[in-house]
DNA sequence: CAACCTACCTGGAAGC
DNA sequence: TGCTTCCAGGTAGGTT
């Protein structure tokens, strides 16, 4: 699930449920959570339910500020629950409030709870790329001087925050931009296409409730439907929306990359050194989940 | 310091 | 069928 689009898709889908809510209990079931020592928080309510990068807050009201933060990694999701649904499989913590409760299910265990006083320790976060802040020069100003690859480049939360590794290939190929340039060699009219590219490419992701690949979906988690506007991610040796050219895949900082060759114009790369691995289709990419709606049931 | 690599986890799909 | 291998939406922390 969890890049920024993902991210504020749960956002605002649980925002409705939750604000205003008084938390009865948070019930931390693994360990790994690493949720920490849990400071007085019952009784308090759901000031607002926001996303810093891919973190999600839910901002506690109460003299103090205090905010309870889930990051979900690469698996993690928050589900509602009303009081009679069945437990989901992979529950690691259940956050109760008074009308139902948010479950917070990871199957691969690499997410993360955290109690918080202060958003900001909870590591370094650069410029989201959907606020205002986010400009042209901005940009130009973080990419400048540095000799990484763009395409890991743009993974770096502490320069943009958000992205991942599904909207990173996607930006650059809206961009016209080989994932192998070097970041700082971008010219002023390549940053202005890989400024415009990101807000694109994010806020269409953000209108389709974000990528979902599984096809086992809660009808009342998030289930989002852009997988079927991906234009090159998971599509190797696929036809390129763009131009038909065949779609490849090279590895990047041990992470797959997608791009056209064709519309990068394959040449004046100046980025480090690529290894190429055996063209294997991504068999579970492939298969398109079951449109359904985006918002919670109920 | 910047860039790179590995470990952390589990489960699904493909290969044999 | 069953066993093995590879791969996955992220990032902290260690190594070049």
């Amino acid at each position: 699930m969890p890049e920024l689009p993902e991210v504020e898709t749960v956002v605002r889908q649980l925002a409705p449920l939750a604000t205003g809510r008084r938390i009865e209990e948070v019930r931390i079931l693994d360990p790994l959570l690493r949720a920490g020592r849990p400071p007085a928080y019952r009784g308090r309510t759901v000031a607002r339910l926001c996303r810093r990068g891919k973190w999600i807050l839910f901002e506690l009201s109460g003299a103090e500020p205090l905010y309870l933060a889930c990051h979900l990694r690469m698996t993690g999701r928050l589900l509602w629950r009303g009081p009679d649904d069945p437990l989901p499989s992979h529950l690691r913590a259940r956050i109760r409030l008074e009308n139902g409760e948010v479950a917070f299910v990871d199957p691969r265990r690499l997410g993360r709870l955290a109690w918080t006083r202060d958003p900001a320790r909870l590591g370094p976060a650069g410029v989201d790329p959907m606020e205002p802040s986010f400009t042209v020069r901005r940009l130009a100003r973080l990419l400048a001087g540095s000799a990484q690859a763009i395409k890991p480049w743009l993974l770096r939360q502490d320069r943009l925050c958000g992205i991942g590794n599904i909207y990173a290939s996607e930006i650059l190929h809206a961009a016209r931009l080989d994932p192998r340039r070097a970041a700082g060699t971008l010219d002023a009219g390549e940053v202005r296409r890989l400024h415009r590219a990101t807000r694109r490419v994010l806020a269409s992701a953000i209108r389709m409730c974000g990528t979902t690949f599984s096809d086992f979906q809660d009808a009342r988690g998030a289930s989002g439907r852009f997988q079927e506007l991906l234009a090159v991610y998971g599509r190797d040796g696929r036809p390129c929306r763009r131009c038909g050219h065949p779609v490849r895949r090279i590895v990047q900082q041990q992470r797959s990359t997608f791009f056209c060759p064709a519309c990068v114009g394959e040449g004046r790369r100046t980025g480090g050194p690529e290894k190429e691995k055996a063209g294997r289709d991504h068999g579970r990419l492939r298969k398109p989940s079951l449109s359904r709606s985006c918002s919670p049931r109920e």
